[in-house]
Formats: structure tokens, sequence, C-alpha cells
DNA sequence: CTGAAAGCGCTTACAG
DNA sequence: CTGAAAGCGCTTACAG
């Protein structure tokens, strides 16, 4: 291994002139376009751990997941993955399976190895986080939930909502049937309800009723059936697109048709909503922009540059078959 | 931040002591006892990047994934993550957007980072890729590909495409189309195929048709319709799953029923083709166990020991209802 | 603009 | 079993 001692015997200068160089000191051409040459010739590049030693500074940003199989998650880390690549940064990525305790495990882990900055796609950030995050004394961003002690990147959970609560009632709906998930999740959990509920406010002649699951297809598919059952809602919203893919196979199941005996709608816009049959019609989000805009934010935090405490991605309402017209 | 010489002196004895601790040598049982309890009482960890500057070697793996978006990544790298946390190893996880140059340079990249091992979950072995592992010196775990060079944990794609090629025979179709992909692809354009053709090859009266498509289901989508106009198959045999959805898509686009109309087998075992409807048969592999292999594997060849070059996963034909029975 | 020196936080022979 | 010393490959005041 060619270090930085060997560059400055060879091109005749001392260890600083050298690490003035690739720091970006001042220096004459001359003795710059030696080294520059001499570094060339040996494709000589610094040990980071030593600069890291030194410097005590890091340009790794770590980011947390909750899990690793969710299209949400995938394409987040794409753009995260995409624009730190761009910004010279590196990244590293920690898994915590869907347990809070090792998520919060991971932020020390992650201050430990000194990273410059931390990126969470949260889901819940519990005073464990926030004592982690104190003591870490390290940038952090927020992808998906906001909290207004931290910088956060969130989608239009509420708005979509709304909006997507206008679409189903324009379309005739008036027995409704919303499929949540835990309000400890607060932008899946209560920002869509609550944009869907504000939609359908005072709506005359409309039920709407109110239901739980989690949030994996396996848990819709179980839970779909008795809301069909007891209530025979012309439509089902379902607060994710896996819970939607979930309701499709239970009704699929059933014997019932989609969307003429039974309606769906999503939220997140995974790619395989296009590929079912029907498509389903789902609130599209831009997870990879959501992303992008993460690593640029922390590394913005990082260089110690101001920054707005919460940012938007757009949505859209991808209509496709999935949604009857009753009118 | 306490260093090993902070603790050092609260506990009054030296730095080679407390290293020794640290790292397992001969101490007495009384500074042993001091030593942890002074190291617990200041939650002291040592610092990584002094450790790898002075020891120049890491505990942290490497893992390059061709895409972040796609099941078996996302399931072998759990099965990684899992493993190598087990073994108290950090992953570190790289990206090549499906472009092999990306995937040689990231090999280069995780060399100068001093990972201990690399995980190449691999799509095809250029001499790129050789060249780069030969002057990276670092031991190497192929995921999915096989290269009589390298070590390598492989899925039983021959075998498996032999077993679905009986069955299919076995359900009484005689008209087939096989749809695969790239014979760059070794595992999954080549050996697939290959196990098929040798089920079938010698069964009387039997048509089969090979074409080609991407890896994408929107490939397969386009492609689909043409083969059932020229061929009209009674099924078709897909090299993937994915390719399996967008065959699926495009028979319901043009009004087919599956598997009246048209039957459908996969590979892969992704999740969503139990969801589907009907659920797709196909030949489930076992990616995180894939992974958890491949971790167990590295940290072997790391601490250098001896290892086979190749070891195989189990497969299942998992049987749902997109084969229809013609006998 | 350039160099000598100190030091970042560890580990590892070498003595004792 | 234990400690003093050297050194890993850098960076950063401090002089000149």
């Amino acid at each position: 291994m060619v270090t930085i001692a060997d560059i400055a015997k060879i091109a005749g200068v001392s260890k600083s002139t050298v690490s003035r160089y690739l720091n970006g000191g001042s220096i004459s051409d001359a003795t710059r376009k030696k080294i520059e040459r001499v570094i060339d010739a040996n494709s000589y590049s610094p040990n980071k751990f030593a600069q890291s030693l030194k410097a005590k500074k890091t340009n790794i940003i770590g980011t947390i997941v909750p899990r690793l199989d969710s299209y949400a998650t995938s394409q987040t880390l794409i753009g995260i993955d995409e624009q730190l690549r761009e910004l010279d940064c590196q990244l590293v990525i920690s898994n915590s399976s869907q347990d809070l305790n090792r998520e919060i495990e991971n932020i020390y882990s992650l201050a430990k190895q000194k990273v410059a900055g931390i990126i969470l796609l949260a889901t819940e950030i519990t005073d464990g986080h926030l004592e982690a995050f104190r003591q870490a004394q390290i940038p952090v961003i927020l992808v998906g939930q906001q909290h207004d002690q931290l910088h956060s990147i969130i989608h239009k959970d509420y708005e979509s909502g709304y909006e997507l609560g206008k679409y189903v009632l324009q379309k005739g709906h008036r027995n409704i049937a919303y499929l949540g998930v835990t309000e400890k999740d607060i932008a899946v959990g209560i920002k869509r309800k609550e944009g869907f509920k504000k939609a359908v406010e005072g709506q005359p002649d409309t039920l709407v009723h109110y239901f739980e699951t989690s949030f994996n297809i396996k848990g819709a598919m179980e839970r779909v059936p008795e809301i069909i059952e007891e209530y025979q809602p012309s439509i089902i919203v379902c607060a994710t697109d896996n819970i939607a893919l979930g309701a499709l196979k239970a009704a699929y199941m059933k014997g019932l048709r989609v969307p003429e005996d039974l309606s769906l709608t999503g939220f997140g816009g995974y790619d395989i909503t296009e590929i079912t049959y029907p498509g389903i019609t789902t609130a599209k989000f831009y997870y990879k922009e959501a992303g992008r805009m993460a690593a640029k934010d922390i590394t913005k935090l990082v260089n110690g540059e101001e920054l707005g405490k919460i940012s938007f991605t757009k949505y859209e309402i991808i209509e496709r078959e999935s949604v009857d017209n009753l009118l």
C-alpha cells in the first residue's frame, strides 16, 4: 500500500505539502503538478481510517431503514444512494427489522462509527430516539414522519387522503370501509385517515366505517372478509397498497369481482399496483424523490447550512380500474 | 469521547493492558475485573478508525447488489444482515444499479475501504471482475452465479428447471412456450432453460418454442401477446416470477383466462406470486437462506478456513392455480 | 508557499 | 502478567 510518505518522498516534498494538495490548501503550481503526477502514477488514495482518526469526521451518511423488503424502502434508498454518490458521500445502510429498540441501537452504533449524518426512514419517533439523537450530536433527517424537534421530508398524507376521499365520493360510493393501520404511525395511521375523514365529512347519506389492520398483505387478507360480510361496503379504501393487495386477493377468494362487486383503493403507488388485474387506483408517492431530497438535506446540515424544518414531496392520484363508477 | 488512555488512567493500568483486555490477551483476574468496571462505568468503546489503522483490517463485509428494488436482492440482504449481525460483523451495501462497470468500480472502492470480504450478488462475471478481485486480494463469495475461480452459493437452477418441466408435461401440456432471458446470465438464462429442455426432450408430440425477454415486468407484457398470437401455446414457462407477472397481466389484457385459456409458471417464489389471482405456480428459491450461507462462508474465508468452491441452496416447486390440468 | 513536529487512538513486539 | 515505546497514515497549527 502506498502512503502519503511515499508520495512525498517520490515527489521530493514533505508530507504536509501532499496533505495540503489533498485538502485544497495553498500550494504553488509547480508542486501541485508534480504531486498530481506522482499520485496518478502510483494510483495513491489516502487511507480513510487515518483521515477519519485525525480529522475526527467522515463523509459517511448512515441510513436506518425499518425493513429491507418494502417498495417504499427500496425506492427511497435508491434515491438516497444516487444523490449521495453525486455528492461524493458514502452510504451505510442499517436495518432495524421493524424493531424500535434495534432502531435506537442503530442510532448509537452509527454515532459510534462517526457517521457525518443520519437519515431515518421513520415509522414512530419515541423518547428513546430523541435521547439517542441528543447524545449522538449528529444531524438527522427523518423521512416519512414529522417531528417538531427534527428535520423531515414527508409525503402529503393528509392531502392525498383528502383528494382520494373526494374521488371516491365523486364515483358515487356511499357505503365505505376505510381499512387503516395503527395510530402509532402518525403519517400512515392518522394523517391519511384524517384527510379522508375531512373529505367525506358532511356528505349526506354516506356511511363510513373505520377498521385497522397490520401493514402486511396477509393481515389484510384475513381482515377483509369479515368487513365485507358485516357491512357490505361498495368500496374499501386501504391505507397502503399492500393492504389493497391483500384486499384484492381476499375479494377474489370470496368470488367477488373487482370493481363490479367491490371497489378498492390504495396509497403508495407501488409498481405492482399497475400489474394486478384490475390495476389498483392509488395515491402515488415519490419515494425516490424523497430519498434524493433527504440526501441533499443531510449534507446541507452536515455542512452547517440552514434548513427549513420540513419539506414535502409531491403525490398524485393514479386512476386505474379498481374503482367502479356508481353514477 | 473517552479513549483507551482515559480508561487506563482511571483503572490505574497501562494502555497496553487495556488493549490486551480488549483483544483477549492474558491478564490477571483482578485487573480484568477492574478494567471491566471502568469500561462499563464510562461506556467506553474503542475507536474503530484507530483500530483499523493499526490492525490494518476491519470486520466490515461489503455486499454488492445489482439493484435494490428486487425481491431476490431484498431477501438475500436480509439473510446476510441477520447472519452478519450474529457474527458481529458490519455490513456495507453497495448498489451498482445494473451497471457492470459500476459493479467493478464498487469492488475497487470496497477494497479501498479495507473491507474484510466481499459478497457479490452476481449476474455476470467478466474479466473486469476477475481482475478487480485479483487486485483487491480480498475473499469473495458469489451468490447466484458460479465461477470456477471463485467461491459461490448457487440456487438449483438446472434441477428446478428440470422438475418444473416434468410437472408441466405431467399436466398434459404439449404446446409450450419458454420465455427466458439473456444467456449472459448463466444461472437464469442458461441453467434454468437447460434443465427444462432436458425434461421435455424426447417427449412425443410436444412442441416447445423458446423466446427471450428482459428481466422486467414491462418487457414480458410486451412480448407475450406476439407469442400467443403466433403459436397459441397452452402454457408459458417464464424464467422469472417477474416475467410471469408480466405474462399474467398481458393475458388479462387480451381477455384470456388463466389458467383455462393460458397456463403460466415462474421461477423465484416471490411473495407476490401468492397474492395474484390466480396464484402462480413457481420454483421457489430460498434467498434469505442463501444470504445467511454467504455471510457464514465469507467470515470463514476471512478467518482463513477451508471452504468448498460451491454450495447449493434448496428449492421447491410451489403448486398453485396458474397451471391447468389438461388430462 | 513549504517543512518539521506533534498527535489522533489504537496495537504489538519487546522487556521485565 | 504488565508497561514503555514505537508506529499505523494521516492532518494541523506553528515557524520560516
